[in-house]
RNA sequence: GCGAGUGUGGCGGAAUCGGUAGACGCAGCGGAUUCAAAAUCCGCCGCCCGCAAGGGCUUGGGGGUUCAAGUCCCCCCACUCGCACCA
């Protein structure tokens, strides 16, 4: 028999059942279970060295979720792995001389000690790193299928150049024209790398998201605006008049790119992007245009640069053919509005129905014609001055769309236009190929040999995988690998001739794309099995945070589909529920020099803040997203030392809800350990193991029964909608419900042992250690691990009577106790007679009484 | 600029269907216990007036619908996030 310490000890009991759980093989998931499948799975970290609150909270909401998952009977993979690949690795190896695999695996193994001692119900035997071959053969193999089917391929493009990282950035990880991690501004090259062709499920991915019905409406948007795809046409104008030799070698038209074809009766110029081929023509010739596109090459693509910017153009002089007016010619302006990445980097201009094209013809002398007449408008007198008319209406000055709406013009458009020869419907996408190609060591080699007389040529199979060298020095500039004097030198697979190897790896968002697979079947041979894949996904509960939305989410889409397309798998979404967490924040202090300091460093001080050791005044900032810059940090290590890890759980998931932001505060934390020493205290009662008699059903016992039946209810229920911070508030509920029992006739003390068992039942997925510890204790011999959900009996959730307000006129004057469900003239016979009712009333008959069973009633005077 | 979200006591937050606003916690106040403190236990706790009984006010602001509005409708304000010369 295992009796209760006197005093609650975290540190001995949680070391004592994270043992246990694992000797037990508790959450060890099974890939041929005939129980209901659960997938659970919080967004892998990076293996920075330690974890952070952050982490704290995203763990601490996904274990909770798969141990109750678990006691209600599902058979529930909750795996765990590290996003190992990255570019952290590459600097500490040269500041520190380290190998960045050795200090990644470092890392890796203080982390899984970090995370083991937070007492989470991971199955660890499919625990996977990226950074080893073992992982990322598999996506060298899928790579190669992916250009089999043409959905990987190479082309020299324009890219995002990180000057910082030394690196290609795709177009999601720019970030108001600076790289997402190291905030340079991007530069523009021109470089030959590999794409994926994410473009191609573009219309997929979009019209899926309806789909997502347990995903955040905001994710979903996000995706949607980044997808962008927007319905128009692309129309064709033919130059026209005197055109230079120089130019006509080029071309003869302009193609432009438009949402409103309905609008082209407006048209009165067509502009050019500064990059556009013709605007380079052009600039061959002209020394005033070569200025003009200097200028706006020195603009640069950051939010301030563009606000500030005005619309400003170039008049090349040129003039094209309005496709459908046979005497209507437009003068073509190179601006430096027009984005060459954007549809064909040429627009048409109808500056009466779109703003930006209005300040341009304001600014050059350009004519404005009305071809949208708003509804109540009158076609004699409706001017355009300023502002632009963007909204719905008829069209006039049109032609033969005269008296059209918009929607039925742009058809009519597109159609003219086909019949004439000049342009055709066209969808755009904002959404881009996804460059996959980093200039760096410390990630996936692609697998791609260059030969000079057999061009691209895959490795093949029997070579795969291709391994990252181990020597490698990070002294010289540049791509490690390229700087590797034996490693790119290989024989061509094809010819047998000199060849060099592909030096460029993996964007690591590769590595994310796919995990979540390799976790259903963490050691099959091809990665993971049809079957395996089948069982296991989607993945039923997704948890991280949002900062994702529109790249790892996006992109694990898009692989789940290339996947399927080459025979992988089947299924597409790989996220049926995802869960957007918030952040953890803490108040910032600020010294008299104004530099940041750590909260260790300071304490409180009446209403205001002191250091610590010298009492000097502190400035307390704004309270804000924990961050190594700002210090507000809080170790979790210091946390689980001090407090024990079921304090830590049941803070992160007390008070906020875990969608919205946080703030970590002493108070809460204390506040969570003083509740679990409480119910410590009520459980080391020994007069309960004495509990044997029949549970009351009245009295005082009785209603402590019935308040347990309601917190297995509310619980139940709160925890399937993520309403964390209620479920803990059904514990307090309960636990000041058991306090009110103080009796010691038998049915009291079988009444509390319920209660507290109950409770302990309950509590078990939040802070699972103590839970276990105190059900030990209560004489349970199979573990809470193994133990079935709470069910709630229906019969004992319903009361017999209900307290009632009853209103005059709206306004609350009295409450009635009533029996459940009584009958409206009992109800009103009872409100009129109540004191609250009778002194408003004086003596005036009522004129109207609204009874809403069990609700309320009102009385209308 | 466009889109989305949020706004409730001193604080975090409840109020799931238009039906007793403020569950639960934190902080605070009073008491018990203690030589004392911590811890613990009991009680109070939206604001204003009042000894009390009771009354008035109150969910960012203003209007409206309704017997009844934190919740529905219209207008406005503030903050947060996302996107952005996107044609």
């Amino acid at each position: 028999m295992v009796t209760i310490m006197d005093q609650y000890n975290p540190s001995a009991i949680e070391a004592k059942w994270q043992d246990r759980w694992e000797a037990g093989e508790c959450f060890v998931a099974d890939n041929n279970s005939d129980k209901p499948k659960y997938y659970v799975l919080e967004m892998f970290p990076y293996p920075s060295g330690r974890i952070h609150m952050g982490h704290v909270r995203n763990y601490t909401l996904g274990d909770l979720v798969a141990r109750f998952r678990r006691a209600q009977g599902f058979n529930v993979l909750h795996p765990m792995g590290w996003d190992a690949f990255g570019l952290p690795a590459e600097n500490a190896a040269m500041e520190r001389g380290v190998h960045p695999g050795k200090w990644t695996i470092e890392n890796i193994s203080a982390m899984r000690a970090q995370l083991r001692g937070m007492g989470l119900s991971y199955d660890w035997d499919r625990e996977l790193a990226t950074c080893t071959p073992d992982y990322y053969q598999h996506e060298q193999r899928m790579f190669l299928k992916f250009m089999e089917k043409g959905l990987a391929y190479r082309k020299e493009s324009w890219v995002n150049w990180d000057p910082v990282e030394n690196t290609v950035l795709a177009n999601e990880q720019v970030v108001d024209g600076c790289g997402w991690r190291s905030g340079a501004p991007v530069e523009r090259r021109l470089l030959s790398q590999w794409f994926l062709k994410i473009t191609e499920y573009a219309d997929d991915l979009l019209d899926a998201i309806e789909g997502l019905d347990r995903w955040p409406d905001r994710v979903r948007l996000m995706q949607q605006n980044w997808i962008g795809r927007s319905e128009g046409a692309r129309v064709r104008f033919a130059l026209s008049g005197e055109i230079p030799k120089d130019i006509s070698a080029e071309t003869d038209y302009i193609e432009v790119f438009t949402t409103r074809p309905d609008t082209l009766y407006g048209a009165s110029f067509v502009a050019v992007a500064a990059n556009h081929p013709l605007a380079i023509a052009v600039a061959r010739d002209s020394d005033d245009a070569t200025d003009f596109l200097a200028e706006c090459a020195k603009l640069g693509t950051s939010e301030a640069a563009v606000e500030t910017a005005e619309k400003k153009g170039f008049d090349t002089g040129l003039t094209v053919q309005h496709p459908l007016v046979a005497d209507c010619q437009l003068p073509v302006y190179i601006a430096n509005f027009v984005l060459m990445e954007y549809g064909t980097g040429a627009i048409f201009g109808c500056p009466a129905h779109d703003q930006r094209d209005l300040d341009f013809a304001n600014a050059y002398n350009l004519g404005v014609i009305p071809v949208v007449l708003p509804e109540d408008a009158d076609a004699g007198d409706f001017k355009i001055t300023d502002t632009a008319y963007t909204g719905p209406g008829k069209l006039f000055n049109s032609g033969p769309w005269d008296g059209m709406n918009v929607e039925d013009g742009k058809r009519a458009a597109i159609a003219a236009l086909e019949a004439a020869g000049a342009g055709n419907g066209q969808t755009t996408y904002r959404l881009r190929d996804w460059g996959v190609s980093r200039q760096r060591y410390w990630g996936c080699p692609i697998p791609i040999i260059h030969c000079d007389s057999c061009g691209l040529v895959p490795v093949p199979e029997a070579d795969l995988p291709v391994e990252l060298p181990e020597d490698i020095d990070f002294e010289a500039p540049g791509n490690p690998l390229s700087n590797h004097p034996t490693w790119k030198h290989v024989s061509c697979p094809d010819c047998g001739g000199e060849a060099i190897r592909e030096q460029d790896t993996f964007d690591t968002f590769f590595e994310s794309s796919w995990y979540f697979l390799r976790f259903a079947d963490p050691h099959h041979p091809q990665g993971f099995s049809r079957e395996a894949a089948a069982y296991w996904m989607p993945v039923d509960q997704y948890i991280g945070g949002v900062e994702h939305a529109v790249l790892h989410l996006l992109y694990s889409r898009f692989f789940m589909r290339a996947l399927r397309d080459t025979g992988y798998l089947e299924g597409d979404e790989p996220f049926a529920g995802l869960m957007t967490q918030g952040m953890v924040c803490h108040q910032t202090f600020r010294g008299a020099d104004g530099k940041w300091l750590f909260p260790t460093e300071v304490e409180r001080d009446g209403d205001s803040w002191k250091l610590r050791d010298t009492g000097t005044a502190v400035t307390a900032g704004r309270i804000e997203k924990m961050s190594k810059s700002k210090r507000n940090v809080v170790d979790p290590d210091v946390i689980i030392e001090t407090y024990g890890a079921d304090t830590a759980r049941l803070f992160m998931l007390s008070d906020s809800p875990p969608e919205r932001d946080m703030e970590w505060t002493e108070a809460g934390v204390e506040g969570a350990s003083r509740f679990l020493k409480r119910i410590y205290r009520l459980a080391a009662d020994p007069s309960l193991s004495k509990a044997e008699a029949q549970l009351p059903d009245s009295g005082a016992g009785g209603d402590l029964v019935r308040a347990a039946h309601r917190a297995i209810d509310a619980m139940t229920a709160d925890i399937e909608a993520f309403r964390f911070n209620k479920a803990v508030a059904q514990l307090y509920t309960l636990a000041n419900a058991i306090g009110e029992v103080r009796g010691n006739e038998a049915s009291d003390l079988a009444a509390r042992r319920f209660g507290v068992e109950t409770l302990i039942r309950l509590l078990y997925p939040l802070a699972p250690h103590i839970a276990e510890e105190i059900w030990e204790v209560l004489g349970h011999e199979v573990m809470l691990a193994d133990t079935d959900w709470p069910k709630a009996d229906p019969d004992m959730l319903t009361e017999d009577s209900v307290e009632i307000g009853v209103q005059v006129n709206g306004k609350l004057r009295d409450t009635v106790s009533l029996p459940v469900d009584a009958e409206e003239d009992v109800a009103r016979a009872a409100a009129l007679a109540s004191a609250g009712v009778i002194r408003y009333l004086e003596g005036r008959e009522p004129k109207k009484v609204i009874v809403v069973r069990n609700r309320i009633i009102n009385v209308v005077v």
